[in-house]
DNA sequence: TGTTGACCTTCCAGTTACTGTAAGCCCTAT
DNA sequence: ATAGGGCTTACAGTAACTGGAAGGTCAACA
């Protein structure tokens, strides 16, 4: 199957299964034309990759987690472990988001919002 | 004052200071031997750049504020609605965060995580 | 005075994960 | 035969730095 089908039936642009293609995650065989020439299994891969990516894994995450995938004797502590460490990497960035808010929050709620050019934002700011 | 010091005295590393005056956020002039020389207005808002950009403001956004902070007929509404935009980004990146989090734990929680290859991570990716 | 070592400069490449664009085949239908 | 759409590659650009190489400058010490 072309390209075109192939990105539909994964839910990704055209351009990122292309990708995929030139950093060696899903490399389907080429048709007599050139073509890239998609089966089922790599679509199959694709999806997998969209979902993973979607869920926060890094390229590199998926990498891992494709060849675990595809390795009958992987464990599946080995799997629990990436995404263990990638549910602690996003209470991280929760904890740093939840900190951001509650800072411009503050910011926002002292600024007046009017025509004056005093704004208490830009002076904690330059604090 | 040199660079070394600037950076240190805005919590900068000195690379970025140097970035920032090549993007022309923050240039200073340059004395005889051509290194640069930062005042103490320059340093401050390299300080006020670092600040913005650990809430979260893009070096877009930081632009945008610093030519606010130095406009003396800027309202402060103008002001208030940037941190407010940047509130609601952070508020649709904290729900994306949260539900990402509780997939992976659902994951990870049906995952035995033993020395056995078949695991419910790798089957739900694939679905 | 010579020399070390820290500090400064510019320029270039690399990072992540794509996205956009241009030039140019290929295929199908009319 | 030609028009359109789809396919190819290659290159540039994005955000915000970071690292490294090659080389100029400065202050201190022997």
């Amino acid at each position: 199957m072309n390209i075109r089908q192939a990105a539909e039936l994964s839910g990704l642009p055209v351009k990122t299964v292309r990708f995929y293609d030139e950093i060696e995650l899903v490399s389907p065989e080429r048709a007599s034309n050139g073509y890239r020439d998609y089966n089922a299994n790599e679509v199959h891969k694709l999806k997998f990759l969209n979902r993973a990516r979607s869920l926060g894994f890094s390229l590199d995450d998926c990498r891992q987690l494709l060849s675990l995938y595809e390795d009958q004797n992987r464990t599946s502590a080995s799997v629990k472990e990436i995404a263990q460490v990638k549910i602690n990497d996003i209470d991280i960035k929760l904890a740093e988001l939840k900190s951001m808010r509650a800072t411009l929050k503050t910011l926002v709620n002292s600024c007046h919002g009017d025509s004056r050019p005093d704004c208490p934002i830009l002076e904690e700011l330059g604090r």
